[in-house]
DNA sequence: TGAAATGTTGGGGCG
DNA sequence: ACGCCCCAACATTTC
């Protein structure tokens, strides 16, 4: 008799999950694990949004999987002793995992196949997580792609993959061995959010998709900048983190959508959408093969920056106190919900690090620590693009303008009133600018701005112009890291 | 997936 | 009627 062991990660769902149903189909028994790994939960990158969403996922994870009749196994420690020691006391024969490309899960997964192969025991690694895997979508010379619009034509010219079925019941019972309780609550690792917005588990998943196919995709292109009540955005990001949605199954549904469209112009959105999750992707195979970017630019001339921010000024951006409205508004949305819109997310990176003049590393941080759909590759990219050191970047000179950015995303204001309570009252004309109006500033008791943005402006230019003309031999893009 | 500075054009007020 | 100026509107360049 067979018995596959599936390693749960970052794939915490029974539909659509390639390891989990190779490892039913092949084995005679299934054993479902999840190792709680210390080392990740007690990083300074990971934060109460992701660790409380986490744990309700698994919980729906185990009652999924326990309404089929199997069990989920959970043991605490780290996984290169835990899945072999597992591994070895459930007598399997092979473990099944989905990839995951992260540095750091890169390194464990060597490590825990190795500890396996130690007991004869195989790691069976599947692509999951994406479409396409770094290192199927090349150049023509079998170069990485390091600039965004060649490559989602490469990525869409490959023919994609479907979902694989549901899981079905067990062919055996599940293993009698111990199992360990999860923490009971993300309250005893971290605050408790003021306001929680993702529903978590597989089912609310499917839902989130369904609900976003159903129309507002189609008015996905307008939708997605702008900041009304009911999100223009698909709100889909804590599941694509986590693996409770399969991006198979999200293809496939975009597609029917895509089909059903009502204009021209919805799907034209549905396009806008797509090219949204190949952005998912190239983040993804830019960090499998340039690791590097980790822990630096990609473009290595701007290592040298000597960012002028303070302390002060990067706590006052952490904390929505800078006196920019729209910047405060989405900090301090951020600090209550662990989500922030994707918009805000490119107007608070470009503040801090165009306008405070901070380093976006500190910022790439701080985004990790809050965010619910926290993920180095995504949350790396994005933030090597605001500033404008990373692959495909917005070029150093393009700062956006807080007031202008916030005039376009919350044309009435509406945004910035909920989230920064002194502004309530603010007239429409003045409230992403509270400071044309000294009389109504005062009595607001609301934050003058700690930087003048034009000034900045200027210095920040000539901070990266400085590097820029420093910048030694041309680098070849497309080389790869060790 | 900018914004500011600078340049050009054309309509209308006015002497 | 004409030229002049103003300036909005748009286009181009620059950062």
């Amino acid at each position: 008799m067979k018995t596959a062991l599936h390693w749960f990660r970052r794939d915490l769902r029974i539909t659509d999950n390639t390891a989990l149903w190779q490892a039913y189909t092949e084995g005679d028994r299934l054993v479902a694990a999840f190792c709680w790994d210390e080392a990740i939960l007690k990083s300074p990158d990971v934060g109460p949004a992701r660790v409380h969403f986490l744990l309700r996922s698994l919980e729906a994870l185990s009652r999924n999987l326990e309404s089929l009749g199997h069990r989920l196994i959970v043991r605490h420690g780290p996984p290169e002793q835990v899945i072999p020691g597992l591994a070895h006391e459930v007598g399997a024969d092979a473990v099944f995992v989905n990839r995951d490309y992260e540095p750091y899960s890169v390194a464990r997964d060597r490590r825990v196949a190795e500890a396996l192969a130690g007991r004869g025991i195989v790691l069976r690694s599947h692509k999951d997580s994406v479409i396409h895997e770094e290192r199927e979508v090349l150049t023509r010379t079998g170069t990485v792609f390091s600039v965004f619009t060649p490559y989602s034509r490469a990525w869409k010219a490959r023919p994609v993959s479907w979902p694989v079925p549901r899981l079905g019941p067990p062919k055996a019972p599940p293993p009698v061995v111990p199992s360990l309780p999860l923490p009971a609550d993300a309250r005893e690792l971290g605050h408790p959010l003021a306001q929680e917005v993702f529903p978590a588990g597989e089912r609310a998943g499917l839902e989130a998709l369904d609900r976003f196919l159903e129309a507002r995709v189609f008015d996905y292109d307008h939708g997605r900048n702008v900041l009304s009540l009911e999100p223009g955005t698909s709100q889909l990001s804590p599941h694509l983190r986590f693996g409770t949605l399969g991006i198979r199954t999200v293809l496939e549904r975009l597609q029917s959508a895509r089909a059903k469209a009502p204009t021209a112009a919805g799907q034209k959105s549905c396009d806008t959408w797509l090219s949204e999750l190949i952005w998912r992707e190239f983040y993804l195979q830019i960090l499998s093969n340039h690791p590097r970017v980790a822990t630096g630019a990609f473009r290595p001339e701007y290592e040298r920056i000597q960012w002028e921010g303070t302390d002060a000024q990067f706590e006052a951006w952490c904390a929505g106190q800078t006196g920019y409205p729209i910047v405060d508004a989405a900090m301090r949305c951020l600090a209550a919900t662990g989500w922030m819109h994707n918009r805000l997310r490119m107007i608070v990176a470009m503040f801090l690090t165009k306008d405070l003049l901070v380093s976006w590393q500190r910022g790439e941080r701080h985004f990790m620590r809050t965010l619910v759909d926290g993920d180095l590759a995504a949350n790396n990219g994005g933030w090597q693009w605001s500033a404008g050191c990373g692959t495909d970047a917005a070029p150093y000179f393009r700062i956006f303008n807080p007031v202008t950015q916030a005039e376009k995303c919350d044309p009435d204001g509406s945004f910035v009133r909920r989230w920064v309570p002194e502004l309530r009252d603010a007239p429409s004309d003045c409230v992403h600018a509270p400071w044309n109006r000294p009389l109504f500033l005062t009595k607001s008791r609301y934050a003058s701005p700690i930087v003048q943005h034009d000034i900045q402006r200027g210095r920040c230019l000539a901070m990266y112009q400085a590097v820029k003309g420093a910048s030694t031999e041309p680098r070849t893009p497309d080389t790869l890291d060790e």
